[in-house]
DNA sequence: GCATTTTATGCAAACGTTTCCGTAGAATTT
DNA sequence: AAATTCTACGGAAACGTTTGCATAAAATGC
């Protein structure tokens, strides 16, 4: 039973959405004489309340720029209506392309999205997975970190059924889909290319061996040098993380091997190896030719322009969005153990050109 | 009272973990035969309570990997510990190093990070805003998009009081502390340097006149051109966010105009006209010298290198994130109207070399 | 040895929704 | 005209926490 009269009253929660308090469905149902049940009823456009109602329910509460409150919603409901997506590190494009796409479909459903970086680290990752099962999320992106060797700290995840699809950088001992690009095909294509290019002593540079990309990408890589005979024996660079010991590495491996070829497991080794042959004095691709898995936009604009492999980043996103959000909405059949491909697309340019 | 014994009910827990259902306080407090509240204390080392209980409370926590439900808590405590991240877009390197920034505070405070895309669109970023008003965030981090003309709809965070920070592409209208960097002095300063490397005739790309930044660097540009008499009028050229129409654009300009410098406003039209210049067969810098503010890791590895205004994009989002900590902890102090501003940096190049 | 404080805990009310269930009155059926 | 089904709404319980208040028992003060 309002105590006030209509004018009072509107004046009165007016005020306090002027003020610091957010305006409620409590509010709106005492200022609209109806139960906070018809009021939620009515604004989510309930069949079971008579169009006038809801009318001037909208109404007021567009007048009071009413908004819900998205904790209460949430767990009341049991469902965030948030994915999160967690990822090694942002400054790298190919990641900020998988969101890009991750995104486009989130926004699409209507989705938030939480972002949290491993920075690389097993152990951050851990803590963020922890969290997240403390119900925040419906769902989980996620591409593993470089020092990730055990998957153990992603078993409750499992056990609690929470969804979750692997990106790029998968995990082949979890059961959960996964959104790949045909590394080995692609790596072992690329090195193909290497050798007909002239390229007789091939350096990989591998950015970690726990990571299923780079092992992949070797694996392509080792079988190409296999299937032409002849071919010197593989090279294998371990690199890290820490670019200034990448370079100090990659140098000295230019100076005391003179490899004539560098396949870049990542873009950051592939730019380490520009500054490293131009630190040793070495001409590209007249001394050694490079080439990488890159999403550089402006590999064309090198110097020389870089031979890239792309991986189809933003499709990418979308694909494992739109996995996940199949996942959410059919919590029914767990049938998704779906592994998706999607080709990369190798551009060759000038640093693996032929020498003239 | 609970009914079972300590051996049935922990495996009855254990079950349920296991299943769907997570373990929530409700559940620990029967398990050790404790009060609610008690729990709860226990878990958040309250002081009231007894070390051999918290003992107990924690190891059986720990044993069921109880995680806290963060909609229940944000529910009550009226504090989601979450900030949102509006940008215009994640394919830009400014951006996503600024996230880096924040990301970095963020963690560092133990907060969440919400990301949003408003893609340039003023109306996006409205429905955005919109939603963050029914209290889902504590604060709030943005940065403008570049169709955004009038901040009508960002009233009510301030009418509400929701903390936020604005920074890079800020509002002059809005009450609101900000981060961003010297744009009308570097702009000039870069623009002193095209017309000593022998420029006459400099066009400016604008991204948008809507932008606070776009504003300041052209406000820049032309007070050097004021400065130093004799010098051509300014050229501006008003570019957008479609690449095809400013890569068309620009190449009309440099057929018809013959600038024989460039000012890129932003990176992605820097890099436009690299590719413009190619396809008008012009020659950096001997025919048209080019500059830009840039964020481009790659910036020195370009044909031929480019000379860059590098914005301290990491640092502004750690500048960014703390400000925005220091409100969210001292409520009280609303004296928060402080403009940051950090100097940007200007890295001379090969595409603004006198020709030789 | 009684009065008072302290210590450790329990009870219950919030936080803002959603949803199950119940029910007047109107509409429909028989 | 009585019995049934709809229609449109209200009451209240839940979701999982946190927190103000109350209170037994223990410890302290005189």
């Amino acid at each position: 039973m309002p105590k006030f009269g209509n004018l009072v009253s509107l004046h009165e929660a007016k005020n306090w959405s002027r003020n610091m308090s957010t305006v409620t469905i409590k509010m709106l149902a005492r200022e609209l004489n109806l139960a906070i049940s018809t009021v939620s009823r009515a604004l989510m456009d309930s069949y079971e309340i008579s169009p006038e109602t809801k009318q001037k329910v909208t109404a007021l509460a567009k007048q009071l720029n009413y908004q819900p409150n998205h904790y209460a919603s949430s767990l009341r409901k049991q469902r965030s209506k948030t994915i999160a997506v967690i990822i090694p590190e942002i400054s790298n494009n190919f990641f900020s392309h998988v969101i890009n796409g991750i995104e486009a479909i989130a926004q699409e459903k209507n989705y938030h999205v939480l972002i949290y970086f491993t920075h690389e680290n097993q152990q951050k990752e851990a803590e963020v997975i922890q969290h997240l099962l403390g119900g925040r999320v419906d769902g989980i992106l996620m591409s593993l970190a470089g020092t990730t060797s055990s998957t153990m700290h992603l078993q409750p995840i499992m056990e609690q059924g929470l969804p979750i699809v692997f990106f790029d950088r998968i995990s082949d001992t979890l059961n959960a889909p996964t959104v790949t690009t045909d590394d080995f095909e692609s790596a072992r294509h690329a090195t193909r290319h290497l050798m007909d290019v002239g390229c007789r002593k091939i350096a990989y540079l591998s950015i970690s061996p726990n990571l299923s990309i780079d092992c992949k990408r070797m694996h392509g890589f080792n079988q190409a040098l296999q299937d032409k005979p002849g071919m010197a024996h593989s090279m294998m660079i371990p690199c890290s993380t820490d670019t200034n010991q990448n370079f100090e590495r990659i140098c000295q491996v230019l100076r005391e091997e003179q490899p004539d070829g560098i396949f870049a497991s990542v873009e950051k080794l592939a730019i380490t190896s520009y500054h490293a042959c131009a630190a040793v004095g070495l001409s590209i691709p007249k001394d050694v030719k490079i080439l990488s898995f890159s999403n550089l936009e402006t590999a064309s604009l090198l110097n020389p322009s870089l031979t890239t492999i792309i991986q189809p980043a933003f499709d990418m996103g979308k694909s494992a969005a739109t996995v996940l959000f199949h996942m959410l909405e059919k919590r029914k059949g767990r049938q998704w153990e779906q592994n998706t491909v999607i080709k990369s697309n190798m551009i060759i340019r000038n640093s693996t050109q032929i020498a003239v």
